[in-house]
RNA sequence: GGGCCUGUAGCUCAACGGUCAGAGCAGGGCGCUCAUAACGCCUUGGUUGGGGGUUCGAGUCCCUCCGGGCCUACCA
């Protein structure tokens, strides 16, 4: 039995998250993390909700509530929506824990005792009536290069030219329009990337197994222009994690916080920390997952994000454990996946664009959507929903061939032959034709899923399910109950030790679904068929099953339509 | 500007440099009647974005042009 440790890209607090977000990070994860469990494997899977930064401030100013309690809401509704998708978090923890802040607060002393800490003075844009200092994308104004009125203080979205905030005519605060701003001395912490550049280099090119998509995009930031820059690890906010060296005060830096995505990847530690705690173990529990000299040598950990998220994975975090001195586990294998869009153009969670997390489950139960987002993951480019395309899979896929397979057995058999598993006949060459490709199809399924490779696994599953159809078709036990009712009760019999098969081997992807085969068959064993000809047979005659409801429905042509305006505009 | 990814059938996608470029859906034909008008079998369909090159052999490698996307370090 392996230990897998498993993270997915903290989604950040301010706002509800769109598909896009859905797929790239938390969905894979979780169904590595299913599949992994269903394999017997010890798993802990972890995410929590990003909290701090400027984005959250103003999202909590914009609601009227304080920064703090606008956190604790957004996290309760994340976290309800993630229950709602069926992710199977061991914890959902929050990047403003008790447990991040002195994880994030030690780490940096760690850093500053090696050396690698530097303190540098910076001229930044402060807005006074904001009363705070501006990143540069929160100042507009004219471009100097094309005349573009709503240019950003870091580059101008019309003419795509980089600037500096001093350059913009006019330069006014985005959050509040207030021109009077002023540049104001400053003084933050750096961390010395540079310094680690050839232990993150020897460590990158170490990983020659990872997803092309992973390593060129840290391979870029290592060897772009100058190389790997030195990165500035605090910020003048109030909402964040206090600079402290350790449990010292950091003199200098008083009332300024930790930069967000220096705290945020911590709290990947933290948050087993907190899940610990909120089951009341010791420290040692999850110590065993971080920590390679308290028993986590052997953890396999593997992170989920979407191309964004790499270079602060592959880069900024890796380099805060190496930096530390300390013997955290470094991460072992990294699935990036690129982005879905959204019926011809991005999901956009500032304007609104896609659908969202809540709205979906609103439309249709979690299966549906983890089905078709999973089955077309944007794995090798970035790939597109679409209303049309989305019925047809589902539809398809769902109802048509799992769904309709599972009703087809079920009627048939409690009609002619009672609500047992029937013991007549003996197994023929269909079923020993079927077994040998059934066996063929799990093991490279399971090669698929050990792999990652998440559309090619939803594929094979497909696959599986079919051949319960194509033997049904082979098999006919609707004639062989007129001529031979023992070769019928056969065939029903496995047919009906497929259904829980297929449970256990679908319950990754389509986890309610799958817990509604296994309560129709009456199996609360779920164990994974290592062995298919025994899995067949777990049922034994005289096993009462029932006919379960129609486990999926059909999407029709008027609710696509429907949904298709619903969600064409802007989200109110 | 630089870098990376990408372009294959109507659609969504596969194909360690090596049979005739495959699969699902959609389309066409046939079959079945247990089932959610579901299922099964057969089948139409491609000058692999254009052009050049390397090679015994290129969807795959190189050059170039065209199109799409992402990143470019102070959003996270």
């Amino acid at each position: 039995m392996a230990r897998i440790l498993i993270t997915s890209a903290i989604p950040y607090i301010n706002g509800i998250k769109h598909l896009g977000n859905l797929v790239g990070s938390q969905l894979p994860a979780d169904l590595y993390a299913r599949y992994q469990r269903s394999r017997g494997h010890e798993v802990l899977f972890l995410c929590a909700t990003d909290e701090h930064g400027t984005p959250a401030e103003l999202a909590a100013a914009k609601a009227g509530q304080p920064v703090d309690e606008f956190c604790a809401q957004m996290h309760a509704v994340q976290k309800e929506i993630a229950e709602g998708f069926r992710l199977s978090f061991d914890h959902f923890g929050r990047s403003s824990s008790a447990r991040n802040r002195a994880l994030t607060q030690h780490f940096a002393g760690r850093l500053a005792d090696n050396g690698l800490i530097e303190e540098v003075s910076e001229r930044q844009v402060f807005s006074i009536d904001d009363n705070r200092f501006l990143p540069d994308r929160y100042i507009t104004g004219t471009c100097p290069n094309c005349g573009y009125t709503q240019a950003r203080g870091d580059q101008c979205e019309n003419c795509t030219k980089q600037l500096d905030p001093t350059d913009l005519i006019d330069p006014r605060s985005a959050i509040s329009g207030s021109t009077r701003l002023e540049v104001r001395e400053t003084k933050h912490l750096f961390l010395r990337q540079r310094a680690l550049r050839d232990r993150l280099e020897a460590w990158i090119d170490s990983k020659t197994d990872w997803p092309v998509l992973t390593t060129s995009i840290a391979k870029k930031w290592l060897y772009d222009g100058d190389g790997l820059q030195d990165r500035g690890i605090t910020r003048d906010l109030h909402w964040g994690v206090p600079v402290m060296r350790g449990d010292r005060p950091w003199p200098g830096m008083e009332g300024k916080v930790f930069y967000v995505w220096f705290d945020a990847p911590i709290e990947y530690i933290a948050c087993a920390a907190e899940w610990a705690d909120a089951h009341g173990y010791a420290d040692s529990a999850w110590e065993r997952w971080w920590r390679t000299d308290k028993g986590a040598e052997d953890v396999r950990y593997v992170q989920f994000m979407g191309k964004d998220n790499v270079p602060f994975h592959t880069l900024s975090f890796p380099a805060t454990i190496m930096g530390s001195g300390e013997p955290w586990k470094l991460v072992d294998y990294i699935k990036s996946f690129n982005y879905l869009n959204y019926d011809g153009g991005q999901f956009s969670t500032s304007q609104g664009r896609g659908v969202f997390m809540d709205q979906a489950l609103q439309v249709l139960p979690a299966d549906y959507w983890r089905w078709w987002l999973l089955s077309h993951a944007p794995e090798n480019s970035d790939a597109e929903f679409t209303w049309e395309n989305f019925q047809a899979s589902v539809n398809k896929d769902l109802a048509d061939v799992l769904g309709n397979f599972v009703s087809r057995v079920t009627k048939f058999a409690a009609t002619k032959l009672g609500d047992t598993v029937p013991g007549g006949g003996a197994p023929g060459p269909l079923e020993t034709a079927l077994i040998a490709d059934l066996g063929a199809r799990v093991r490279e399924y399971e090669a698929l899923m050990e792999a990652m490779e998440v559309r090619k696994a939803a594929a094979e599953l497909r696959g599986i399910w079919v051949i319960g159809n194509e033997y049904l078709q082979a098999a006919a036990p609707w004639s062989a109950i007129k001529t031979d009712p023992a070769r019928a009760e056969a065939i029903v019999r496995l047919a009906l030790n497929l259904i829980r098969v297929y449970a256990i081997l679908s319950q990754p992807f389509i986890p309610d679904a799958a817990q509604a085969m296994l309560a129709a068959m009456g199996s609360p064993d779920a164990q994974w068929p290592d062995h298919i000809g025994s899995a067949l047979t777990a049922l034994p005659p005289g096993h009462a099953f029932t006919v379960p409801e129609n486990l999926f429905r059909k999407i029709t042509d008027e609710e696509r339509a429907d949904w298709q305006t619903r969600f064409a505009g802007v989200r109110t």
